[in-house]
DNA sequence: GTATTGATCTTCT
DNA sequence: GAAGATCAATACA
């Protein structure tokens, strides 16, 4: 439902600066995981985009869950569906993503590619939550979800 | 309702 | 020793 794009030459990008044990999964061959820790509490995932040596990636903000509800209530110890992956670090602790998913593809066990079923709105807006370049309009969101991070407007009354 | 802050890890200076 | 692609609890209006 919402992601971030994040570029080589990007302030606020990982990969800017170049390649470093941390990103490494960055510059790695696209269609794969990486996952970072964030604040010390969370982790974030990202879906590596672009050739291998690039180091571009999107950043996974939030999510509409349709599956597995019961485990991931059970991992953020949150009822409302709305609250359990409206978040980058969210949506990691409700999939139970951590380090150990940095760097697999996302074509394989556990994880599969599945096609769009239809086409979608979507809508641009400017990126949340960081310091640097954080004026790029690089996050993309569904028009009109209810799951996104920041929620537009408490239910419309 | 908005604003502020603590938690606590990895990397970089 | 500081900063950060965050979240949730607390403080304040």
């Amino acid at each position: 439902m919402e992601t971030e794009a994040y570029a080589r030459d990007d302030p606020a990008s990982h990969s800017y600066g170049g390649p470093r044990r941390r990103n490494a999964t960055m510059f790695g061959p696209a269609g794969r995981l990486y996952v970072y820790r964030s604040y010390g509490v969370h982790w974030c995932a990202n879906v590596v985009c672009g050739r291998e040596g690039e180091g571009s990636a999107v950043l996974l903000r939030a999510l509409e869950p349709t599956a597995g509800l019961d485990a991931m209530r059970a991992r953020r110890g949150v009822e409302d569906p709305a609250l359990l992956c409206s978040g980058p670090g969210r949506l990691t602790q409700a999939l139970g993503i951590d380090a150990a998913y940095d760097g697999l593809r996302l074509d394989h066990p556990p994880f599969r590619l599945l096609a769009a079923p239809e086409p979608v709105a979507v809508a641009t807006t400017t990126r949340i939550g960081i310091t640097r370049a954080s004026e790029l309009p690089w996050r993309y969101v569904l028009e009109g979800s209810t799951f996104l991070s920041r929620r537009p407007r408490p239910a419309a009354r």
